[in-house]
RNA sequence: GCGGGCGUAGUUCAGUUGGUUAGAACGCCGGCCUGUCACGCCGGAGGUCGCGGGUUCGAGUCCCGUCGCUCGCGCCA
């Protein structure tokens, strides 16, 4: 970091004093991260962004400096300066950046004294998160904190840097705005001038980075803060971040290629290096193999369809399921596991939807499992060798719906596998369904969103149709996802047909885009990454909340501030609003 | 909306089968200490056991309700 312009404070930054200083005349400011008093001898690590530093008050050459450090405590602010010098050799911190050197306090002022914080700063030892986020600023004074928004910094920074080079241009758009067609519930902002109509907050700049590419902005990006008014997880906020991107005149090749570069720049920001060009695999593999469209690869387990196999079989619940049309998916864990760990699986398969879980561990002389004896001979052999299984192997199978067989063993691929995962994974999930079958809706919903291009035979069944649509996983996470758009008005007409959006209702939902097609938009498509989320794998963070500054509770509060918060009885009558509860 | 976990000192936690005065560590306060760096030693203060109700001779402990935090399901295309 550059250094300070010298003043009253600091001449210096603390953390950033080493052994070529030493002889030099420095002050340095901060927070009283620790103190050491010996009676004789007062220690104090001093805290500032850069590190800590060690004074050092010393009752012989400063007396009155001396004798005003014993009342210092933790936290208070202060300015101090004097001469630095070089430890002698056995008292050289090597756990310290800084610890080669200290400094020999002659004067100090306390700018500022601090009541005794309700936790400590200096220790590892957890805190409850919601005393945390009610002090968040002396939360934020942790180390691993700083480090964070560091992190953060340096990770836009680099995002800014590089697409700026790509031509991109930064573009804001509006946080009050109409409702949008994500499929969040929105947050929404009473109109004081228009009594009874409501801004949106944005859940993405969707509509708008379209309209940028109709309006010829050609490379658009934003650092955009959006919002969504659902339930939390730890990877879920109501308002998060969302690098946004879209370009004109471009395909799905451009758009990854583009990608690939920036990813690999940003993530090296947070030492994963990436090569290029990253992997692709298709919707349906994945699917297949792991049971989810975002799966961690590194667990190892993979899954196996089996259907074959079995398909002459005695056995009831897999004769039930083929001649249904379904499947039989098996996956092996190369491990023992016990009976009652065995049981619980079953139970979880069934709250996940499958009619159940079936197993059998391998042994020489065939399989010890619940279905064993309703096997030919030749079953048991054929699906060892299309799982690879061993002996002590543990086979898992569900017989299913391919939907539902997916879905189970790729829920329970995760509480079986036994490895932990080193290094990183990253890949591209391509050609996606454009359509899934809303059981409660009965109807088709789009995978993606309704503007995102179609490709195939769109005079087919919509289900069979496939989107240009793009995710990028790393870790298991989805870190984003995108596509290319419809840009032309009579093939947005058949996708809302497909999806039993009639014109009325199109026009009035998103009227102004549909417009905008008819002026000449050009190809576009783009993509959106999530920024909170890409800060927290970087750092290594279990929940997002701690790559956020100022994040909420899972209840949606912040206990700092209080908010969400009644409201005057006058600023609701000027908005037009009732509250519930006053009636 | 549903389910799991948690709620005891400022903090992190322990607290047996329901039974005497609810403990530990860190922090805090006071004293001693001139090379510590998680300083050390001695002493001390500090509790609405989340809140409300119930069972009981007696509740931190059991029951019901409620609130908060948290993880997951639903939801989030």
């Amino acid at each position: 970091m550059k250094p300070p312009r010298p003043n009253p404070y600091r001449t210096h930054w603390a953390g950033s004093l080493r052994k070529d200083k030493v002889g030099d005349s420095v002050r340095v400011a901060g927070w009283v991260h620790r103190r050491r008093d010996h009676g004789g001898l007062i220690f104090i690590d001093l805290r500032d962004r850069t590190g800590l530093l060690q004074l050092v008050f010393r009752p012989d050459e400063s007396p009155d400096a001396h004798a005003a450090a014993g009342r210092l405590r933790s936290e208070d602010v202060l300015t101090a300066g004097g001469q630095l010098v070089a430890r002698e050799a056995e008292a050289v911190n090597p756990n310290l950046p800084t610890g080669e050197v200290e400094l020999t306090v002659e004067s100090f002022e306390l700018l500022a004294d601090s009541e005794t914080p309700p936790f400590q700063i200096d220790e590892d030892e957890p805190v409850g998160e919601e005393l945390r986020l009610r002090y968040r600023y002396l939360d934020l004074r942790k180390e691993r904190m700083r480090d964070m928004l560091t992190l953060r910094h340096d990770v836009v920074r680099a995002i800014r840097d590089h697409l700026s080079d790509e031509g991109f241009l930064e573009v804001e758009t509006p946080i009050l705005t109409r409702s949008t067609p994500e499929g969040a519930r929105d947050f929404l902002v009473p109109s004081r001038l228009m009594r009874g109509s409501w801004y949106a907050l944005p859940q993405s700049p969707q509509l708008f980075k379209q309209l940028l590419m109709v309006a010829g902005a050609e490379r658009y990006f934003q650092i955009a803060r959006c919002f969504r008014d659902e339930d939390f997880r730890a990877d879920r906020q109501p308002e998060f971040t969302q690098l946004d991107m879209e370009m004109a005149f471009v395909d799905e090749e451009d758009v990854i290629d583009t990608v690939d570069r920036l990813l690999a720049r940003v993530l090296a920001v947070g030492g994963i290096e990436v090569s290029t060009p990253i992997e692709r695999v298709s919707y349906d593999e994945l699917m297949l193999r792991y049971g989810s469209d975002r799966p961690d690869r590194r667990l190892g387990v993979e899954i196996r369809d089996l259907t074959d196999v079995f398909r002459g079989t005695e056995l009831r619940v897999f004769r039930g399921a083929i001649d249904a049309g379904g499947v039989v998916r098996a996956m092996k864990v190369s491990r023992d596991i016990p009976r009652s760990r065995l049981d619980e699986l079953n139970e979880k398969a069934q709250e996940l939807g499958a009619k159940g879980l079936a197993w059998a561990v391998v042994e020489p002389t065939g399989w010890r499992s619940p279905i064993a004896k309703n096997l030919s001979e030749g079953e048991i052999p054929a699906a060892n060798d299309a799982l690879e299984a061993r002996d002590g192997d543990v086979i898992f199978f569900v017989a299913d719906t391919p939907a539902i067989a997916a879905r189970v063993l790729g829920a329970l691929r995760v509480e079986v596998a036994d490895v932990q995962p080193e290094g990183h994974d990253i890949f591209w999930v391509i050609d996606f369904p454009m359509f899934e079958w809303s059981e409660a809706e009965a109807r088709w919903d789009p995978m993606h969103h309704p503007f995102t291009s179609p490709k195939g035979d769109l005079g087919a069944d919509p289900g069979t149709w496939r989107s240009r649509g793009y995710d990028v996983v790393l870790d298991g996470w989805e870190l984003g996802g995108g596509s290319i758009r419809i840009n032309r008005p009579d093939v947005q007409q058949r996708v809302f047909e497909a999806l039993g959006i009639g014109p009325e209702e199109a026009r009035e939902r998103f009227g102004f885009l549909l417009e905008a097609l008819r002026y000449g938009a050009p190809p576009h498509g783009g993509i959106a990454f999530g920024i909170d989320r890409m800060i927290a794998l970087l750092a290594g963070r279990d929940s997002i909340r701690d790559a956020i500054p100022f994040p909420k509770t899972a209840s949606g509060s912040d206990p700092m501030t209080g908010a969400p918060a009644p409201v005057d009885a006058r600023q609701l009558r000027e908005l037009g609003v009732r509250s519930e509860k006053a009636g």
